[in-house]
DNA sequence: GATGAGTCTGGACAATCGTCAAGATCGATG
DNA sequence: CATCGATCTTGACGATTGTCCAGACTCATC
């Protein structure tokens, strides 16, 4: 009765492995279609199995998807970390920042939409919070070490709070994804503009 | 085959009358449970229909579900018009904008979640992406009317583009309301802070 | 009061959903 | 080869979905 899963047995490496093949799949199946409509016949259907063994390996698809979300961000966290071990100046950084923006928002624009859509659906179910706001939390940080290195690099300290940055940065990207996935050509370079100009306006007495 | 709708005869009152009834009843419903588990029997049961009405106003769901955006967008459009129209002094706006914010945030949450979830769902939905970026502009309009007229209070231009300024603040707004909903007693509040800090790096050269 | 167009009800349909369980298959151990 | 737990397939279940329809109701008009 409590406890998520208790059936793994010795050689839990299979059943981790299996595991995670299902969670690939849910991603992938969840980036195609959204939330609303995947079910889990279809995550099976892109997997190399049938559709009963999803409750093999998971409780219930709440355990499906909240794995997935979990196994997701691992993939993320460190995406960005190369942009700041490498820059030594801060318009080297501004460069590589909104390049790597303007890639990941190319080549995962199904993935972030996932993540945007299971983000809202948080807002009306309360199982996907906790896993969410963990996430959200992370990419915080994750753009706060490209602001505060940035400012760093400028010489002078931040001019917004971690979650403020975070917050508007995380509007133009929504933005640009909106527009890229709605046909808008140049949403993703639109974006990487905006970056540009609002970058300097993070630290404080912006100067030019 | 072609057209929306050819029933409607004379009396088109009543039939517009009902339609937007059932849209009142579908956002209603649509905020509280979010569109993935929405079904058109929950609609009809928050009404004072029976569920086979539904069709005989709406061909299927996805036009009962657009024309509830376009009755949606109706209500917001003119929300911060007396903002723009009543201040005289920038800062003054700029209170009157921010708690304009924190009451519509506080009072209708659930028809905000509705919207970023919809919006989200047009992503994947071609059908709703009509519908989606108009009100998107709309809000954007919005915005840039505040924007605009507080750069037009300072005696200076406005430091970005319409695009860019609703972006960064539905960026804020959107992490409040999830701030919000999700047990986070102060996001509100932190959220108008924020504005305040923002809305003077909007206009150029940034003063105190 | 009879007529008929407009409106509404309630039941039915096929499709799909999450979930579950019985049995087949696999693979290591004896 | 026989055994047994782990893994997987397959079919089934009850519930819910969008959609449709036959018939009942409403009400102005003749």
């Amino acid at each position: 009765m409590a406890g998520t899963k208790e059936a793994r047995r010795a050689p839990s490496d299979k059943y981790d492995e299996r595991r995670n093949q299902l969670a690939e799949s849910a991603l992938q199946t969840l980036g195609e279609l959204g939330y609303a409509r995947t079910s889990l016949r279809e995550i099976a259907n892109n997997s190399e199995f049938s559709h009963g063994v999803v409750h093999y390996y998971f409780a219930d698809k709440f355990e499906l998807i909240i794995y997935c979300v979990r196994y997701y961000k691992a993939r993320c966290v460190t995406r960005y970390d190369s942009v700041v071990d490498d820059s030594t100046t801060p318009e080297g950084l501004l460069d590589a920042f909104a390049a790597k923006l303007v890639e990941t928002l190319r080549d995962e624009a199904p993935m972030h939409r996932l993540w945007y859509d299971l983000r809202t659906q948080s807002m009306f179910e309360e199982k996907l919070r906790e896993a969410v706001l963990m996430i959200d939390q992370t990419l915080e940080d994750m753009i706060w070490r490209i602001v505060s290195k940035y400012a760093e690099l400028c010489g002078r300290p931040p001019a917004m709070t971690p979650a403020a940055a975070y917050g508007v940065l995380d509007g133009l990207f929504q933005q640009a994804l909106l527009g890229h996935l709605t046909g808008a050509a140049d949403a993703v370079d639109t974006m990487a503009a905006r970056v540009h100009e609002l970058m300097p306006l993070m630290v404080t007495s912006a100067a030019a």
